[in-house]
RNA sequence: GCGCGCUUAGCUCAGUGGUAGAGCACUGCUUUUACACAGCAGGGGUCCAAGGUUCAAAUCCUUGAGCGCGCACCA
């Protein structure tokens, strides 16, 4: 027998085979093992929502420990015969993969985000996404995690869509959605806004400065950030500040460094007496705290900074570079020049050196800019009222919450506080309660809308007529406005107007191609073309790609340019450059744009009345394209001239929906903003469930994925690491309680991070990530997790070392050694001399069973307690010190020399023995166990045997 | 500034009122119905410091030191 067993384990063949066998049984689905028999029907639940790894690359080791630390919980749970759901999912992580792909792409091809486009760089970022999943995906099945894969969710799919667009909506339907003029987190490197979670404060040395803005102004003021004192509106003291309060309530006009300020003088509580002068200059525009302050007070809100962190004032006129000194001057080199004008006007006072905590984007390493910004925002403090239960479970009105009445009127805040003060969520390690109510304690508005290009479209659209927005879930119809692709004289820069045969160039018909590709899926029912050839070729390519018919209309038509056509274009702008500008005039033989006009007029009428639920392409030239968009928006036509014309293949796409409320205007454009990456993820425990599709329908006790909101929701756990716990856990908790009216999960046990054995954070900056793969062909999955989990308290950080790992591949080993012999010493007749365990007479015997008892109890407990680190170290130390040195060494003498009977019954308890230690282990080193347990066991699964 | 955590064997860390623990490393011996990725035996700790509570403190309390972290911000 022995001999036919290696004497070790080879996990590396062994693993990946094992993990095979689990998912051919089905039995991560929970429906499976109902159907078999192997949970009851109506068994307690245990579910559970894997935190989505973010498509940013590949896993590293502190995945490996957080899935680990899951899959405990889950098997455990799965073999006390519970019915246990693990649903797996990855997180586009919007701006963080988006920053990646566009540094890579910077790198290798020089080029940024807009120099490929919206269309081409999404297209880049989804294969970039897509990649990274296939190898997450790869390396969580590899470290053994129990996922029911056919469950699989991406926060970026159609159904999480559907999900995001429906949570938008009813949000706003309940205020706590609107769109606002607010002082944001700007990110100048990434170009985005971004959320106050997302900014983190670094140390770096400053100047402080203090000085008066003019010798006529009477308080002297301080400041690190001279530069926005020329958006300064106020000066702040405090209102019990005897120095100042004479000057309270007057107003000054003073010059600063060039620049004329109205600076109002006020009092407010915040403004400490002690600090700096004890007066403060308010920046509405470009501080937070300012921004409040001024809201306070009514004062006007002054821009003085760009998105590209530059000036937006003009200060002196400089005579050299002819034109205004500060404008678009970059923010440090202006707070030189000002600092230095102070000097020479003698009106700097003091420059003293601070350590000053500068805000920092998380994600880009970007010193964030305090901007204004028309943005969209989660209202955390306006009274809502818990909407209807989407299951008619039980009593309390409209709550499903246990600390919240029905009916009862709150702001998220409070939910967010109340829901955790009253236990009804559990956070641990406790300490973290308190972490999260100081959170809740200073929580502002949150800003959901990023301008980037990754990531869930924000379902708004405003009118083009009046900018009104409409926020709804689906249009009636839409119009893509398209410009032809590149054509000859387009690359050889002639002037082309209505002229015939000037066809598409080979790059020309590329970008028909993509913009085919591009609206291939978009149901298309018609494509309207200008009938020039280079129309007419980009509107074949895009009626053949989508199917659509084509008709031509020639009032799309180019302007035409007359006798300039077929001329260089920098001649004609020369001869005829002005009547090109003019609204009425024309060049002879050709067309004024008033007669472009005229005849493009109809073109939008007509189709809007005979197509009316179309989704229609229209391919066109660039003035016309230009008028009908000008049109649209209602602007002047002298002005609709100037604009800038779009790029070849250009598309821009319209909704068409019931007329403005208020202008009647057809058409709207969807807002360009994209959302924050965690409104999508904080959905991730209902939106992985079926919320909204079956959100009315779902039924507890019925299988199948249709019913798992009913069956699986509220989770039972949450377990990310604690650094996500405002980004994420808040905000599940906030999501689910103004959405679903309940809390998304019972418990949250937070885990620390995984640091090298110097005690850094692995990074792939930092250059000291390890591959979990590499270690686990090494040493095995198995080996890797006990590594992490023995040793750590819950919640601290997990100092990883490759020896402890080396330990418990030796430990894979003694157990494997242990199954070979008892395997070896197994009668040919066990049966016949089998007296059964519980009737042993064996004193020795009933106090070994009676012993692993004890142990299996106390194991339970600590499992059952979020002690994982305790429960493994005891299994481990039961098998290796007492199982193997002990009872095994004792019943070695009875093995060899004991009769037929005595040997049976030997063999009976050591395996009785060994069988019950591999199911203690199985959630810690699952793989090794259920390959020994089939040696004995060979048409049974260990992972659902009981407890 | 407010708050939190850590400080235990050479290293990495468990233990949270009742005679100091694990893994790795170290020393010596041992091929024995499995396992040398093993067995047996062993060395190594004033449990950061001081004070207090207690019959009893690494463990609870107070103060302090060093390290690390979070939040807020001084404008």
């Amino acid at each position: 027998m022995a001999q036919e067993i290696p004497s070790r384990y080879d996990h590396k063949e062994s693993e990946p085979r094992i993990y095979n066998l689990w998912e051919k049984s089905g039995y991560f689905n929970p429906d499976n093992c109902v159907k078999d028999g192997i949970v009851k029907k109506d068994a307690e639940v245990f579910s559970i929502a894997l935190p989505p790894p973010n498509v940013t690359g590949t896993l590293h080791i502190g995945h490996a420990y957080e899935d680990a630390f899951q899959d405990i919980a889950v098997r455990f749970n799965r073999m006390r015969g519970k019915r246990t759901i693990w649903v797996p999912g990855t997180d586009h992580a919007a701006i963080a993969t988006q920053a990646k792909v566009e540094k890579d792409l910077i790198k290798t091809e020089k080029k940024n985000r807009f120099d490929l486009g919206r269309e081409e760089f999404l297209r880049r970022v989804n294969d970039f996404a897509k990649a990274s999943h296939d190898v997450i995906v790869r390396q969580i099945k590899r470290m053994g995690a129990s996922l029911d894969w056919s469950r699989e969710a991406y926060t970026l799919d159609e159904p999480r869509n559907l999900a995001v667009r429906t949570a938008f909506k009813k949000m706003h339907d309940l205020g706590l959605v609107y769109r606002g003029n607010r002082v944001v987190n700007w990110d100048p490197k990434g170009q985005t806004v971004i959320s106050d979670d997302e900014v983190t404060h670094e140390e770096r040395k400053a100047k402080f400065y203090t000085f008066r803005y003019s010798k006529d102004f009477p308080i002297s003021i301080s400041t690190t950030r001279p530069e926005t004192k020329v958006g300064d509106t106020a000066v702040a003291v405090h209102p019990k500040d005897a120095r100042y309060k004479k000057f309270v309530g007057k107003t000054y006009e003073v010059n600063f460094v060039g620049v004329p300020l109205k600076i109002k003088v006020i009092a407010d509580e915040t403004v400490e007496k002690d600090f700096g002068t004890g007066a403060l200059g308010v920046t509405p525009a470009h501080s937070m705290i300012d921004w409040e302050m001024a809201q306070r007070h009514k004062l006007p809100l002054v821009q003085v900074i760009d998105e590209r962190a530059r000036m937006l004032v003009d200060g002196p006129f400089d005579a050299a570079q002819g034109k205004p000194i500060l404008q678009g001057m970059k923010t440090i080199e202006a707070r030189e020049w000002i600092v230095e004008e102070l000097r020479k006007n003698g009106l700097l006072e003091k420059e003293e050196e601070v350590a000053q905590n500068i805000s920092v984007s998380e994600r880009t390493g970007g010193v964030v800019e305090p901007l204004p910004k028309l943005q969209w925002f989660v209202n955390v403090n306006a009274k809502f009222q818990i909407p209807p239960a989407r299951r008619s479970l039980g009593a309390g009105g409209n709550s499903k919450f246990k600390s919240i009445k029905g009916g009862e009127k709150i702001t998220l805040k409070e939910l967010m506080r109340r829901v955790v003060e009253s236990g009804e969520i559990k956070i641990m390690p406790e300490r973290f309660e308190k972490v999260y109510f100081h959170w809740i304690e200073n929580l502002r508005d949150w800003c959901i809308s990023r301008q980037i290009w990754f990531g869930h479209r924000i379902p708004a659209w405003f009118c083009l007529g009046c900018g009104t927005e409409n926020i709804q879930q689906k249009s009636e119809a839409r119009w893509f406005l398209v410009r032809h692709g590149q054509s000859k004289f387009n690359k050889e820069k002639i002037s082309q107007g209505q002229m015939e045969g000037n066809p598409l160039t080979t790059e020309g018909i590329a970008q028909a191609e993509r913009v085919a590709d591009q609206l291939k899926n978009e149901n298309i029912g018609l494509v309207v073309s200008s009938d020039l050839e280079r129309c007419k070729m980009t509107a074949e390519i895009i009626a053949e790609k989508t199917g659509a018919k084509i008709i031509f209309d020639k009032r799309l038509r180019e302007r035409g340019l007359g006798i300039a056509e077929g001329m260089a274009r920098g001649e004609r702008e020369r001869i005829y450059g002005d009547i090109m500008k003019d609204y009425e005039n024309k060049i002879p033989g050709g067309e004024s744009w008033q007669e472009l006009e005229k005849r493009l007029s109809e073109v939008l009428v007509d189709h809007l009345k005979d197509h009316e639920h179309k989704n229609i392409v229209v391919v066109s030239h660039g003035a016309p394209i230009n008028f009908l968009v000008g049109k649209m928006k209602n602007i002047q036509s002298r002005e609709i001239i100037s604009q800038p014309i779009p790029k070849n293949s250009e598309v821009l796409e319209l909704i068409i929906t019931e007329p403005c409320r208020k202008c009647s205007g057809h058409f709207y454009e969807q807002d360009p903003d994209t959302f924050d990456t965690w409104f999508s993820s904080a959905m991730w425990t209902f939106s992985t469930l079926g919320w909204p599709a079956f959100a009315e329908t779902a039924t507890a006790g019925k299988p199948g994925p249709e019913n798992d909101l009913a069956n699986y929701h509220p989770t039972s756990l949450m377990a990310p690491g604690y650094e996500i716990l405002f980004l994420w856990v808040a905000r599940m908790i906030l999501m689910s309680g103004c959405l679903l009216g309940e809390i998304p999960f019972r418990r949250v046990v937070l885990h620390g991070i995984v640091r090298d054995a110097q005690g850094k954070k692995f990074s792939k900056s930092a250059g000291n990530g390890i591959d979990p793969l590499f270690l686990a062909d090494k040493y095995g999955a198995d080996a890797i997790r006990m590594a992490l989990i023995v040793g750590t308290a819950t919640g601290n950080d997990v100092k990883f070392d490759e020896n402890r790992v080396k330990g418990y591949r030796n430990f894979s080993t003694k157990l494997w050694n242990i199954a070979r012999f008892v395997l070896s010493n197994k009668p040919a007749d066990l049966r016949r001399h089998e007296r059964g365990l519980t009737q042993t007479t064996n004193a020795e015997h009933k106090q070994n069973i009676e012993e692993l008892e004890n142990i299996k109890k106390s194991i339970t407990e600590h499992i059952e307690a979020f002690e994982f680190h305790l429960a493994a170290e005891k299994i481990y130390h039961y098998i290796w010190h007492t199982l193997a040195d002990k009872i095994i060494e004792a019943e070695k003498k009875n093995l060899k020399d004991g009769d037929a009977s005595q040997k049976a019954e030997s063999y009976a308890l050591l395996e009785h023995l060994l069988l019950e230690s591999l199911k203690m282990l199985h959630p810690f080193m699952p793989f090794v166990t259920e390959e020994i347990y089939r040696k004995f066991r060979p048409d049974r699964l260990l992972m659902v045997e009981k407890w």
